[in-house]
DNA sequence: GTCTATAGAAGGATAGAC
DNA sequence: GTCTATCCTTCTATAGAC
């Protein structure tokens, strides 16, 4: 734990610096964003953003850690349900809201090349996605699997879109669950 | 036209240059592939790759280009129809065919942020986006825009799944058919 | 068509002063 | 907590021999 609840805090200028670098990374990508650029957006230098983080990789890591920690809750909180049309139905919501409340992180995840290699060194997200898979039982077979990987994939696309990105979040999350559950092929509540 | 029909073949060296360089650049990224590696990989040197191309750009771009093409086929097939709903149905299967065909390619222009950026100075992808969703009708609202976005942007992620690149081309197109139907909402002909 | 050699810039990262 | 200064590596790209 790096900025837990006791520590003094290192706040502020390192929640500038996150939001900066997340909102480089996502437009550039992460190999596209130097240290120096972000830096330079903040108007310090690079050994200022050393200080407050080891490495590039780091600085990535904590960018999205956020996200990681909504997904986990997302995956407890489906798994909690009894029935599979209701664990579906939960992590649908779930994942909608986590993508509207994160789209850059979450486009970042899936989109970025050199996150996805960041991966598979840090977190095991196959481990993860077979879990899902198991546990809320969309994706089983092969049609559903295919339309899983489109959903996750995809549903970032529509929040980068400018007449999107000016509707209130519960529009946003509407807009997706409508894709989503026609997709995933989810009758109406 | 570069590698024309009439040319003197530049061929061989070339197109395996292409294959190697499509593959790195689809796994890595492009800025986490460098010519470098390419050359690395072929058992030349980076000299030689320059050879073949101006600059990495100029790669990037001819790697891309055999789906450009595609692409503008598939537009111009698709305005040639006079109903909206065959002009959506011409539409959808021509662009599954196209990224079953290109799935590498495709992934580049919608993954890679470099890619992203190259296109904004080379070509106007928004202007043939805006030409797609007022000739084909889907994406004039925004629950069609949403779903024709999540639609472009997702249809490559099944093609990465390990049980997926082990089906006929003939299955992908027709698991990537039903998908898109379901989420374009097209009643199956 | 491929090589060696190298220029020139930019990247990540560290040391040590203030 | 931020700076200057520096190190080392890697990158794109070019020149010129074979």
């Amino acid at each position: 734990m790096r900025q837990g609840a006791g520590t003094r805090p290192r706040g502020a200028g390192r929640a500038q610096l996150h939001d900066t670098a997340l909102r480089l990374f996502a437009r550039d990508g992460v190999e596209g964003t130097s240290l120096q650029t972000i830096a330079d957006e903040m108007g310090v230098t690079k050994a200022a953003v050393y200080y407050h983080y080891r490495s590039k990789d780091d600085l990535v890591l904590s960018v999205l850690a956020p996200m990681f920690e909504e997904l986990d809750a997302v995956v407890r909180k489906t798994e909690a349900h009894r029935s599979r049309p209701a664990r579906l139905e939960e992590f649908l919501t779930g994942m909608v809201t986590l993508i509207v409340d994160n789209h850059s992180r979450f486009a970042m995840l899936v989109r970025d090349p050199y996150v996805s290699r960041l991966m598979e060194s840090h977190l095991d997200l196959v481990a993860w996605f077979h879990r899902i898979v198991t546990s809320v039982g969309a994706g089983t077979d092969l049609p559903g699997r295919a339309a899983l990987l489109i959903f996750l994939s995809g549903m970032t696309a529509p929040l980068s879109d400018p007449e999107m990105v000016a509707l209130e979040p519960a529009e946003q999350r509407e807009l997706l669950l409508d894709c989503g559950r026609r997709l995933l092929q989810i009758r109406r509540r």
